[in-house]
DNA sequence: TAGTAACGACGCCTTACCTCA
DNA sequence: CGTGAGGTAAGGCGTCGTTAC
């Protein structure tokens, strides 16, 4: 199914928002039209048989907003009726404005832990989590919704981040290995520096276009070999002529794994 | 067996509401 | 007290997978 797509979704992320949010919920004035958490709307259904006798209901009208049917219910122009909930206290507006419906504490924290176990639902979860509750599924459905998207976020930042420090480590490497590079030219303008350095390897220079040969069967040692014009002009015909599927031109310098984040390390 | 409509679930984007500085 | 910013619940729409026909 579907679910399965988000499966790997990193749920390590730092999550303040939720704590902050969390304690905002502690205070008793958060909304006037809800003068509790028990009677504001959403919130407690009028008993736990009605909240019962409704969720079947419920179920079939509100899980899905594409249904034919389901849409009805989340009409922001319409009073949420279907608990009864919104009729104890606010009959003032509740016709006219969308109500924004704040969880509490407890209900954040169970939906909270639910999510760090699966952070998708199938519908016998979602039932269940809302008879807990004492919420719709549809709420339950949406807030895993929002919540998926916020550890999206949450995760899209982190790359961003990762993203930004891997360029500018880039970016020095290639400002070190510039300075290298002239460093490694002003020193080959020097004859002296040839003539009192013992080559470890033998290689070979292309002429053309200054670069150095690695054999790719060869693990002999390799010998620097100062050729002929007309010799390395051969040499680098045969080289450059020569069908290559890997670059043989490779940098001198020995690979080795780089880090992004760590270049010189 | 292939095609198709219906349905459910989800993601993405957006809106409306709420709180706080 | 008014206001803008930020957070969040919820709506709308498109897409995809499944199922029944």
């Amino acid at each position: 199914m579907m679910s399965s797509k988000h499966d790997n979704l990193s749920l390590s992320l730092g999550l303040s928002f939720d704590s902050h949010y969390l304690q905002l919920n502690l205070r008793p004035s958060w909304n006037d039209h809800a003068s509790s958490d028990r009677t504001s709307e959403n919130r407690m259904p009028p008993s736990p048989v009605d909240c019962e006798e409704e969720e079947e209901e419920e179920e079939a009208a509100v899980s899905s907003p594409n249904s034919t049917v389901s849409t009805v219910s989340g009409k922001r122009s319409e009073p949420e009726t279907n608990n009864g909930e919104d009729l104890d206290g606010d009959e003032e507006d509740a016709e006219t404005s969308r109500k924004k419906l704040r969880l509490t504490k407890d209900q954040s924290a169970v939906l909270e832990d639910s999510f760090k176990e699966h952070n998708t639902l199938n519908p016998k979860q979602k039932l269940a989590l809302a008879k807990q509750l004492g919420l719709r599924p549809r709420q339950v459905e949406v807030w895993f919704q929002n919540r998926r998207a916020r550890t999206k976020l949450k995760q899209t930042e982190v790359d961003c981040e990762f993203l930004k420090r891997c360029c500018e480590n880039l970016t020095e490497e290639n400002r070190r290995l510039q300075k290298e590079v002239q460093e490694l030219r002003a020193l080959k303008l020097s004859p002296q520096f040839y003539m009192h350095m013992a080559p470890p390897t033998t290689l070979t220079m292309c002429p053309s276009c200054e670069r150095v040969a690695v054999p790719s069967s060869t693990s002999a040692p390799l010998n620097v070999t100062r050729m002929g014009p007309a010799q390395a002009q051969a040499q680098s015909k045969a080289l450059h002529a020569r069908p290559i599927h890997v670059n043989p031109w490779a940098p001198a310098i020995p690979a080795r794994p780089f880090n992004a984040l760590h270049p010189r390390s």
